[in-house]
DNA sequence: ACCTGAACACCGTTCAAGT
DNA sequence: ACCTGAACACCGTTCAAGT
């Protein structure tokens, strides 16, 4: 790594080290290495080799380094699945990677649901391919946008959950005050397979792909054909 | 023996200030007022008229006065339909009153996720009358925590979703970058009733409900009859 | 046993001063 | 134009000293 840090790279032009780009990517580094916990405005700007209050020449706050990082991660969402193929397959895919994706940054998903596309390219872009998806499948406009909205607001959830302990459930001394839910929990747990938290939102994910792909009126309908 | 005013005394017994259900209630005083960006263990400590350092003999850390606040709110939480009626409208009465209890909290969503429930001896009573109400339905037993887990991290996400203004999907000038988003977010826009937020929500407890409800036909072995 | 006041080790952010 | 270093107004938490 060269000493000079700012000026002429071998020919190239003048680069700046304190772009959008940078100071995204050097953020991530600090959180892949200390986790949101050691994510601060001095641990950044450390990571750039700059004095803390530099950053406030190129970030207006620590907010906004947050929404940097939230719409660069959204990229990394799969919405392939909706260019073609079912639609059913194509919310699974895009749900299990949204979920994936922000499991390791839970801290940003208060940031997320304020978070203005207007100034949010690439979030914007995954909406616009979500969007195309549903109506590629049949999808009456106006319910387009609650049914994207209930199936993030799971997603985040699911997010939340991944992250809690295996354990919370564990009654201990209370057992005898919730007989019928410590043994609900037992019997969630001695089934095979991975975490509970996949569990559950694998189970959660069906239930909403199946309830959101039947015929819609309104009494519970008898079992039929849900779709070609 | 001296005036021993500890506890027993007749007449008017000695009452002690900083007990767990008077720094829980200050809390919740400061919070109603000031919200949680002016919650601080000096600002309860103000509320209770106790030094900062005082609140240490009673509550082991800011987190501990949050996780009592969480399991206080927890008993707020609507669970009588659970004893009487149809499934399907005991999660739907179930799921509103937990999401509206939250959605004024949902600085304590994070901590509600890593919750031991072993310390939270109110939110344990409200599994044991939902897990309660599931096996009333008929559910098999090992399916309950996953589907109450799912439930919950939909309403979780959707307590995120309720805070967030309304014109986070405006896409203003990148609105021809995203055409058929741009358009379904108008025809969503343009439906009566309340705030987008709330029709996202009951889209997708519906399709919760729904897809819970039906009957599986995949890879579990046939599944009696859940309800008449 | 329980409270006070000072102190500690941090935060994010601002700003005059430099180049 | 952009960085530095000092300073500001906070945090949560600890602890010796008091009663």
């Amino acid at each position: 790594m060269p000493a000079a840090r700012t000026k002429r790279t071998a020919g190239r032009p003048h680069q700046r080290v304190l772009t959008r780009e940078n100071i995204t990517e050097a953020a991530l580094a600090v959180i892949g290495t200390s986790g949101y916990g050691g994510f601060t405005m001095s641990s950044l700007a450390g990571k750039l080799q700059v004095a803390p209050s530099a950053l406030y020449n190129h970030a207006s706050s620590k907010q906004e380094v947050l929404r940097w990082i939230q719409d660069d991660l959204m990229a990394k969402v799969d919405v392939t699945g909706f260019t073609a193929g079912p639609w059913e397959d194509a919310v699974r895919t895009w749900a299990r990677s949204y979920r994936d994706v922000f499991v390791r940054h839970t801290p940003l998903i208060p940031v997320i649901a304020v978070l203005q596309v207007s100034g949010a390219p690439r979030t914007l872009a995954m909406y616009e391919a979500v969007t195309a998806g549903f109506l590629r499948a049949g999808w009456q406009e106006a319910r387009i946008i609650p049914a994207i909205i209930a199936l993030e607001s799971f997603i985040f959830g699911s997010a939340f959950d991944a992250v809690a302990p295996e354990d919370i459930f564990e009654t201990g001394p209370l057992t005898d005050e919730s007989p019928r839910f410590s043994s609900a929990v037992a019997a969630a747990a001695s089934r095979v397979g991975g975490q509970g938290a996949d569990e559950a939102f694998e189970a959660g994910l069906e239930a909403l792909v199946r309830g959101f792909s039947m015929p819609r009126q309104k009494q519970v309908p008898r079992q039929e054909e849900q779709h070609s």
